[in-house]
This record gives C-alpha cells, sequence and structure tokens, in this order.
DNA sequence: AGAATGTGCTACTAAATAAGTAGCAAAATA
DNA sequence: TATTTTGCTACTTATTTAGTAGCACATTCT
C-alpha cells in the first residue's frame, strides 16, 4: 500500500501542485492529530506514551505516521526527555496561541 | 451510519472531552478540506462549484459536509453571491495570514 | 415556448485513512 | 536477574474521503 507522502514547500501535495508553502502547511495541518500534538507539545517534551496518553488514547500507528510527518516537516523532534518542538515548531505554535484566544471568542459568539 | 458531528465549544470533540474551544477548533481544523475552503474563500465570494474547482476537484460530497460544518461553525454563511466568509470567520482569515508568513519563511529553513 | 446551460446539491461505490488491540525488542530500573 | 517502561510494528475493523453519476430548480438563449 503506497503511504502518504510528508507535505513539503516545493512540491506538489495532496489538493495542489503549485508547491507553494501555504499549501504544505494546509495539506499538513488538514491530517488528523497533527494540530493536537502541537497543541500538546506547547509545554514540556513528552515521550511516546505520554503524548499518546494526552492525546487521549490516539492509536500508535496513527501517532508514529504523525510523529514521522511533523518530524519531517522539522517541526518536532526526538530528544532525551522524549518528543518536543524545534525552534520552528514553537513559531507556530505561538501562531496557535492567538488562535486560542480567537476560539475563546468564537465560542462566545456561538451562543 | 453515524455521522461526524460538526465540532462545537462546549461540547466533547473526537479526541477530547474537555469542551474547550480550542479543542473543538483543532478538531474541525483537522479535517480535511477545511483549511483549504477557509483560505480560498479569504477573497471573493464563491459559488459551490467555484469552490469546487478552487478546492482543485474536491468531491462534491466532501466539500457539502464541509461546509456544513463551516457554517455550524458560523464562520462561512450563504449569500446570492456564493459562499463567502462570516465577520468571524474573516477574524480567523487574518490569523492564517501570519500563518502564510510564517510558511513562508519555514519553507526556507527546509531547504 | 423550448432547449441549453449553470447551480447546489444527493446517492452510491471504491479507496484511503484512522481506530483499536496485541505484542515485541531494547533500554532503564529494581 | 527480573520487572517495568518505552518506542514502536502488525494486524483487523471502522470511519472518512474520493470519484462518478445524475437530479431538481433557476437562468439564459433562440
Amino acid at each position: 500500500m503506497a503511504k502518504a507522502k510528508t507535505p513539503t514547500p516545493g512540491k506538489p501535495v495532496r489538493g495542489s501542485q503549485s508547491g507553494k508553502p501555504i499549501m504544505a502547511l494546509i495539506d499538513l495541518m488538514g491530517r488528523r492529530w497533527v494540530l493536537r500534538i502541537l497543541w500538546e507539545l506547547r509545554g514540556e517534551p513528552l515521550t511516546f506514551r505520554a503524548l499518546q496518553e494526552a492525546c487521549g488514547g490516539i492509536s500508535p500507528s496513527v501517532l508514529n505516521g504523525r510523529l514521522g510527518d511533523l518530524r519531517e516537516a522539522a517541526l518536532i523532534e526526538a530528544s532525551d526527555d522524549g518528543y518536543k518542538l524545534t525552534a520552528a515548531g514553537r513559531e507556530l505554535g505561538k501562531e496557535f496561541e492567538a488562535l486560542t484566544h480567537w476560539a475563546e471568542k468564537w465560542a462566545k459568539t456561538l451562543k
């Protein structure tokens, strides 16, 4: 079975041939668990199993796949303490903080 | 077949029982095509078929599902000119612009 | 009026992805 | 040495997405 490739800027990705970085980012982040994993790693490094638990029991095969994607994208890396965000990953994480605030406001307008 | 519900702040979503808005956002945005649709609607309103084409031929059944998700989330709405972002959707779109810039830098560091 | 076209979908089958469970080999700990 | 922890792989089942066809309604052309 042909496995899905990790989306890379400069190359065509699922849904776009343009090679534009935003399209690679959209492909990557549109995969289930990717956002969540980045979110859970915003603090301390987490081991494989800790991450699995933090994500509410994600299956190890999927987790392993996403970890591969995120490592290839250089957003996370493995260390002695477990998986953690790279410098780039932390920067992206900051963008997410803005999203968190947005989400809070969003929740209020939905009520 | 039980269909997947639209993620809503205040309720449990796929992967989280907490009801936190960020978790609803993560669930929603982690669905394939959601990010892309928001992206394609950043400019003018697009009709169903225009949107389908803009997304590179997304299948109508999936597009329709995502449109439902995004409408329930009050991020897009239908108008006479087609689908367009709501005020909340445009705000979210601004956050994405930051992500686009980030993605450009990210692409360079990957080379 | 009738025909042709565009629009927003629904229905259905096939393929891809994710869930869920079991378990193994290596490293750390007792 | 024995036990536990860790990072996985393998496998089966369920869910999600892709792909294609086509319908009902509205608009535009002749």
